[in-house]
DNA sequence: TTGTGTGCAAAGCATTTGCAATACT
DNA sequence: AGTATTGCAAATGCTTTGCACACAA
């Protein structure tokens, strides 16, 4: 079973009904590679779903977040974002150009796995960011306001 | 020397000016024991200073946030929220009722400073943020719509 | 003295909401 | 058939911006 699948399916185990709408919406959570924002899962569902709203979009997210399906996450920068994919994982995240730099590592999926049953809370998802100035970042004067932070590139 | 006097000293070493606004939101949020929002801090900086303008307590915000001395936070909901103590430690986050548990711990601190270092980066701040539900809300059916998320209740 | 920082008020936008029409189940 | 969901458009607030004045260094 896949992601979009697995979304849909968590949609249909609590009642909420399935509409192609927010179908699309799922498939471009799936889809995506990184940290969609609202709006950019917008713009991807109204390729194939054009006359969608943005309500629509708002309203299955906050579904999916409120399930534990996706998480709600702000970076460090700019808007909300969406992290599609639960697993445990690492984001070393530069906090002048704004680079995340993702991690796998076994040892925080332990961790947080046994942090979880510890405190008694059913873990739908958890991720560990470490925030700081990336080696090239660092070799710049920290008055320089010339540097700003890199724009959105998301997307599948 | 406490927290206060180190954001302020961040700000002078990076050539920042120091003045009566600056001092006061970095008390306001050395003092805060959670993750105060921009309007939390401005309630509070009002009550001793009152007729600072918002657009001074987010510009001192977004400064002290480019310098890594607070991490911009988004906590699963509502706004945005700025954690003031970049010491590593673990929020565990209910979906549900938005109750955030913070916890200390070691392999947390130890780990973070490993990942940072293996990849050149200079930490400033690090978190692990574990979302799942609570005792509490696992004893509710999901499709409840009834349960809203807790209010906002931050401050000092 | 110089240029950064502040306050004010308007502008910009992401997100939410109300309601009638639509379409899952 | 009954009700959740949609689309639309207006409303809501958080955040940013422009500009003239104040003040830290």
């Amino acid at each position: 079973m896949n992601r979009t699948e697995e979304l849909i399916r968590a949609l249909r185990a609590t009642g909420y009904r399935i509409t192609p709408q927010r179908v699309e919406i799922c498939r471009a959570l799936a889809e995506s590679k990184s940290h969609p924002s609202p709006q950019a899962i917008y713009q991807k569902v109204s390729e194939k779903y054009p006359g969608i709203s943005q309500a629509t979009v708002y309203n299955t997210l906050t579904v999916l977040r409120d399930l534990g399906e996706v998480v709600e996450v702000g970076l460090g920068q700019d808007r909300t974002h969406y992290e599609p994919d639960p697993t445990p994982h690492v984001n070393l995240i530069c906090l002048r150009c704004g680079v995340i730099e993702d991690l796998e590592d076994q040892t925080v999926t332990a961790l947080s796995a046994q942090l979880a049953a510890a405190q008694g809370l059913r873990m739908k998802a958890a991720r560990m960011d470490i925030y700081g100035f990336c080696r090239k970042c660092q070799a710049l004067p920290l008055v320089d306001r010339s540097v700003r932070m890199s724009e959105e590139a998301d997307e599948s």
